[in-house]
DNA sequence: ATTGGTCAAGGATTG
DNA sequence: CAATCCTTGACCAAT
C-alpha cells in the first residue's frame, strides 16, 4: 500500500501548477512557466520520498495550454531531458503516478468537437507520463461523463469512443465512479465491455451505489486491474461535517480512515487522499497506516 | 501588499 | 432558453 496527495503540497513555496491567462500567451512565457513547474514537481517529489508518501498526482496544470491550438511550441522535445530525468527520480524510488484531467473531459460527448478536445487533452497528459518513460501502471483517471438524459446510450459512446483512442491512452486510462451519475455499477458495465480498470473512490460509492457494501465494492473494483496496470488505485475522501453531500473535508477524520483501513483488510491498494490539507493528511494517514502494522 | 473578480475547456439543475 | 451551481487555486488588475 503507497499513500499520497493529490497536485500540490503546502508545505513547500513552490507550486507545480502556475499557469496563466490565454490573452498573455507567449513562447517565452510558456517556456519559463513549464521550466519553473517541472522543478517544482521535483521538489514535491523529493519531500514525498523523504516522507514515505509514495504515491503522487501529478497535476493538468504542468504545461498550461498544452492541448489548446494556441500552443505551438515542441515542449516534449524542449524538455525531454527534463522529463526523463524525473522519470528515472520516479522509477528509482519505486513512486506511484496518476493523473485526473479535469471534468471537461467528456468522452461521451454527443458534440464532436468536445471529445476531440478531450481526447487531446488525454493525449497530452500521457505524453508527459510517456516521456518520463513511465511504465503502464501510471495511470490517467476520468469519469464515465455525461449522461445526457440517456444513459444506455451515453455509456454505448464512451465504449465506442474508448476503443478508437491511441494505444498508449488506452494502456493508461481508468474509469472512476462519480457522486452523481456513474456509480460502480455503471463503471463496472464499462469495464465488463472494453477491460478498462476501475479506480474506486470510497466517498463517491457513499454517495452514489447501488446497494453495494464497502467491503464488496472494494473487491469488485480491485479485481477490474490486471498485472500490467499495477496495484489498484483508490481515492480516499469522508464527507465535510454539516457541509453539502459530496463535499470533501477539510482534513482527515481519523477515526473513520481507521474503519476504512479495517473494511480494506488484506486488499493491497494505492490511496489518493482528496482532502484540502493535502500532504498533511496523508502524513497522519501514513502514521495510521504504521500503528495499524498495514505500512512499514 | 492585499483583495476580489476572473479564468480554455462541461454538464446538470433550476427558473 | 438563460442563469446558476459545482469546485479550485492561482492569475491579474484594482486598490
Amino acid at each position: 500500500m503507497k499513500i499520497g496527495y493529490p497536485c500540490i503540497n503546502q508545505t513547500l513555496d513552490c507550486t507545480s501548477s502556475s499557469t496563466f491567462r490565454l490573452a498573455s500567451f507567449t513562447e517565452e512565457r510558456f517556456l519559463q512557466t513549464v521550466a519553473s513547474n517541472f522543478a517544482c514537481l521535483q521538489r514535491i517529489l523529493q519531500y514525498n520520498v523523504e516522507n514515505d508518501l509514495l504515491f503522487f498526482r501529478m497535476s493538468s496544470d504542468m504545461v498550461p495550454f498544452a492541448s489548446h491550438r494556441i500552443c505551438t511550441v515542441d515542449w516534449q522535445m524542449h524538455f525531454k531531458g527534463t522529463l526523463e530525468k524525473i522519470g528515472r527520480y520516479i522509477k528509482n524510488h519505486n513512486l506511484r503516478i496518476s493523473m485526473h484531467p479535469d471534468q471537461f473531459v467528456v468522452l461521451n460527448s454527443p458534440k464532436p468537437e468536445i471529445v476531440e478536445n478531450s481526447v487531446a487533452e488525454l493525449a497530452y497528459q500521457c505524453a508527459v507520463m510517456d516521456v518520463m518513460q513511465l511504465d503502464s501502471t501510471a495511470k490517467l483517471q476520468i469519469h464515465g461523463g455525461g449522461v445526457y438524459g440517456d444513459k444506455p446510450s451515453a455509456m454505448q459512446r464512451f465504449i465506442q469512443t474508448y476503443q478508437l483512442l491511441p494505444e498508449n491512452i488506452k494502456h493508461r486510462l481508468v474509469v472512476e465512479n462519480d457522486d452523481r451519475l456513474y456509480s460502480l455499477r455503471d463503471c463496472l458495465y464499462l469495464h465488463e465491455q472494453t477491460g478498462i480498470p476501475i479506480l474506486f473512490d470510497n466517498f463517491h460509492h457513499e454517495c452514489l451505489n447501488n446497494g453495494e457494501p464497502m467491503t464488496d465494492a472494494l473487491q469488485m473494483a480491485a479485481a477490474t486491474w490486471k498485472e500490467q496496470d499495477g496495484v489498484p488505485m483508490m481515492d480516499y475522501s469522508s464527507q465535510a461535517y454539516g457541509q453539502r453531500k459530496g463535499k470533501h473535508t477539510d482534513d482527515i477524520v481519523e477515526e473513520l480512515f481507521r474503519n476504512f483501513l479495517l473494511d480494506l483488510g488484506e486488499l493491497d491498494m494505492d490511496m489518493m487522499l482528496e482532502i484540502k490539507n493535502k500532504e498533511i493528511s496523508a502524513l497522519k494517514a501514513v502514521q495510521i497506516a504504521r500503528d495499524m502494522r498495514l505500512l512499514v
